[in-house]
DNA sequence: CGTTACTGCTAACTCGCGTTAGCGGGGGTC
DNA sequence: GACCCCCGCTAACGCGAGTTAGCAGTAACG
């Protein structure tokens, strides 16, 4: 049966009144009082004929698609590996559907310009950029000076834009992390970043790390930090550079969950133990982080929240609100098994320098 | 600057043509021969002007939205726990934007019947519905007699069902893993679902796994059965099930990767080593499989090809090509640490009856 | 009884684009 | 020179809704 859609010129004609009239009745236009009972044979025609406004035809009359684009700008690999991604969709998608808009995915696409294009197009009232990198930013035309104006919001940190951004605390969660390490008695705690430093959440991590080296009095020591690239191989990468440059250590912040299970991987091979010979705290709490052998402990990244925050305001964006400039999230260190108190005299190499 | 888009009768009345014009060079109709000179002037006027089709307008004319929906019908914890879902996204999104098409994602809602108005409304072309389970059909009108006409595929199974259906060969994964246990010499292997025996991927994977055992002449065993449900503390529940019934077994066939970590969990708790004491294999291979203590060996579910081929059968379907009734991917065994032989004498109550 | 006010509904226009039918005009053919 | 054809372009309509202005009809009021 291929019968056309019911138009609202079809519910019309079945209730014996005007389009005007069926679109007042199901649109619920207050204003407009219709009688009960054109009312009634309105909603019963619709019904009958199982009508439905047709989306694009409505979006075009009302100017709008009530549509927000996720835009993924990292490569079809990290996307891949971001355990996080369904949580952070589902904190959007949930905020997104409960004001009546939906969510579109978009993959960062070859040609540049082509994200704004979603917006010039109509096709998206507003977007969300997820993780953008520095030098990407002009890139996509995310410079312009005039883009303040349109409705984006950055998921992730975007230094120099004017863009309104929401974010995790990243210098905090890391100092969370490195201060526990600190308290439990550690004082050579190596760092292994998340991502290269073009990634600003890398960046913000490592000073905190470096932070709160500062501030328990611990001299810093570049040859103690090495850069992870999202994936647990570079983490293992990583700390094998570490380790070949025999410098001492006794925990690791590893700024990232699945950098870090690399890493621990690493030193498992390598003969040393997690945590007993060194320990290691992770950030994001992905959702295996309780379930891997020692249960990570982490900073918890509210994944979930920051998805519907970036909706949240967005859609005030959207709504004329006035927005803050910057919306950033509290992380919560998460206690596991994967740091202890240091082993009294575990390494073979006394270091003098602490103390 | 609050100036409007600018529209094709912009761009025309820039160009001195008329809007016909312009709308035949920006689409490049070949039918429609237009001279040299104009279609550049055209181009420039467009391009100076920034004009970008409004996408709604396009739609309402062309009839389509060139847009497709991901429908994610389990809970919202069962989705943020899916570690394949960027990935199945991925191939997607990137097999929809090779032909042209968005890809919107929309989280099953509470009230049915709201997916098939989707694509009622014309929001939408066509719909990827994924992981459905046998109940869930009928709330949402999927049992309708006509849902065959509509331009729907399943991303997994639903038996009964007319539509189309990509999925992976979950029986035959399941026997790759539970023949691969079995040729390395065990013979008392249980099985741990990787969900309730409602969705289909998992009564698949249990009838494999018994389908298994049976070719190599084991006796089925009921009380090596249990049922996981999607995340790890289900798994951990499960396993302290099966050690609790007393029966003793060397390997465990658990049915989920996720699942399989709180096994593994649970397993250690009690005292026992995985793979030293028990053996275990997984489902799925998710992105941290390789990267877990021990390194998980476990059956790799095609995830970006399940969901670039079902794109693939929804766009041939939209385009009215034939189209298989079922798509089914296969599975390949990957051997890691968490599977080895037997040892030769483990169990405390010496089982008689293998052999 | 005439005027006003209001209720209930509709005609007609708008949104921006794709597209069919058709119209001038230049060049070729016989 | 009359005819035809095809190239290059345009006028006008349709897609399916939302919305403004305004028109009948009735009730309230003086």
């Amino acid at each position: 049966m291929t019968n056309r859609r019911a138009t609202s010129a079809d519910v019309a004609r079945l209730a014996g009144v005007s389009r005007t009239t069926v679109s007042f009745v199901l649109n619920e236009r207050a204003e407009a009082r219709i009688g009960a009972a054109t009312r009634a044979r309105v909603l019963e025609a619709a019904e009958q004929l199982g009508y439905r406004a047709h989306g694009p035809a409505r979006q075009l009359a009302e100017g709008a698609t009530r549509t927000l684009a996720l835009v993924l700008r990292r490569s079809a690999e990290q996307v891949a590996m971001d355990p996080l991604l369904p949580e952070t969709l589902r904190g959007l998608t949930d905020t997104a559907r409960a004001a009546g808009y939906r969510v579109q995915v978009a993959p960062l696409a070859a040609e540049p310009g082509l994200v704004l294009d979603l917006l010039r197009s109509g096709e998206v009232d507003g977007l969300v950029i997820s993780g953008p990198r520095v030098e990407d930013e002009r890139l996509d035309g995310l410079d312009d000076p005039t883009i303040e104006e349109l409705p984006i919001v950055v998921h992730g940190s975007l230094p120099g834009s004017a863009l309104p951004s929401v974010d995790v605390d990243n210098g905090a969660g890391a100092r969370q992390a490195v201060d526990h390490l600190i308290a439990l008695g550690h004082r050579q705690i190596a760092c292994i970043t998340n991502a290269p430093l073009g990634y600003t959440s890398a960046r913000e991590r490592l000073d905190g790390y470096r932070a709160a080296l500062s501030a328990a009095g611990i001299p810093h020591d570049p040859r103690l930090e090495a850069i992870g690239d999202f994936d647990p191989p570079s983490g293992g990468r990583a700390m094998a550079e570490l380790l070949g440059r025999g410098v001492d250590f006794t925990a690791a912040f590893v700024a990232g969950d699945s950098v870090a299970l690399g890493a621990i991987a690493a030193l498992r091979e390598s003969g040393r133990g997690v945590p007993r010979d060194i320990s290691v705290v992770g950030f994001d709490d992905i959702p295996l982080a309780a379930y891997v052998d020692p249960p990570l402990t982490t900073v918890r990244l509210p994944a979930r929240d920051l998805g519907a925050q970036a909706a949240r305001v967005l859609l005030d964006r959207l709504a004329a609100l006035t927005v803050p400039a910057r919306t950033v999230l509290a992380t919560r260190l998460v206690v596991r098994g994967s740091a202890i108190r240091p082993t009294v005299a575990p390494a073979p190499a006394a270091a003098l320098m602490g103390r």
